[in-house]
DNA sequence: CCGCCCATGTAAACGGTTACATGATTTA
DNA sequence: TAAATCATGTAACCGTTTACATGGGCGG
């Protein structure tokens, strides 16, 4: 459970509202941790509650905008909750699944679909090069900025294995019997 | 949601029992999706309730353990899942998060976990080394057995790609300012 | 001024996790 | 025959997802 923990991250870059959280769960930290605008005002709320936010409203915007700021005592519990012991994350996926399964009732015509999720790892790779070439043209020196670049590269490779796995699988389910 | 499809594939795979469907979840099937006894009896019963199944007592075992096999119907279902579109899985990272969080309120003590969890991953990847030696010592040549080779080396993959993340990241971590 | 969109929020449903419960059968 | 364990099941909780609701500016 890292929402809290996502969003005061989030808030420990720059300080931003509701909207503005939403807007960064579908870029930047959204690509390892997604979150919907209804779970982001929740525990904005629960996050103020424990008195590790503050907000004060935005003047001259629509609506009861509110620009929310980390406290101390917000940092403090990042901090803690970084050095927290964690078990690896158990692999769930589908596609694992859906091999087997073609494997014991196939054959299918999963080699389609197998193209089709192939492409999409495509897209999001070259988006990820896009990201990259713009915000790291150079290897960067300082240690945030080589974490965040690491951190982009982990996604890159993800988008890599996933399109190996998928050629893979296909030039197996079109070998001729 | 594949915990339904999944036990379908198991029971293709080979008939069983509820907990005999768990004891499958802790090893085969289940590095790939994971499922407790509560989930799997739950959806038993909707699979049977669906006509995708059926179930016979074993006699001589004890309590009311009942055999499920899969029918026709499922197999069909089953077939009908495989080449539904999907949309590949959004990573849902906590680790990628906490590299983050520690490279804006850090530095921490995150560098002795990540050594943790490196040491785990390489646990497990051990641990398919050993399947592989022990059911592919030769490369097979029938399509089921070779999708099979595949998925266990995706999940070979994916530990090798974890430690040399973590691996990676120390070495930024313990790079001196 | 009417429709659209922004910003915030509520409600219901669903899947997964954890804790507890029950009966029956081995085992000490 | 008491304790441990196997096989099945119920109940409560939690986080996520999807659908709906409200009010306030902005643009045509």
């Amino acid at each position: 459970m890292s929402l809290p923990h996502a969003l005061l991250t989030s808030l420990a870059e720059r300080p931003g509202s509701g909207s503005e959280l939403a807007g960064r769960f579908d870029r930047s930290i959204g690509y390892f941790w997604q979150a919907t605008h209804q779970q982001i005002y929740r525990e904005l709320a629960r996050l103020e509650a424990a008195g590790w936010v503050e907000a004060e409203p935005v003047e001259g915007a629509r609506g009861g905008k509110r620009r929310f700021r980390i406290l101390p005592p917000g940092r403090e519990e990042l901090r803690r909750w970084i050095n927290e012991r964690q078990d690896p994350p158990a692999i769930r996926d589908e596609l694992m699944v859906r091999i087997r399964a073609e494997a014991v009732v196939g054959p299918t015509d999963l080699a389609d679909e197998l193209a089709a999720v192939a492409e999409r790892h495509r897209d999001k790779l070259a988006a990820y090069l896009e990201i990259e070439a713009r915000d790291f043209p150079n290897e960067p020196v300082s240690p945030e900025r080589r974490l965040q670049h690491l951190v982009l590269k982990a996604g890159m490779a993800f988008e890599r294995h996933r399109i190996a796995f998928c050629d893979e699988a296909l030039a197996i389910l079109k070998t001729p019997l």
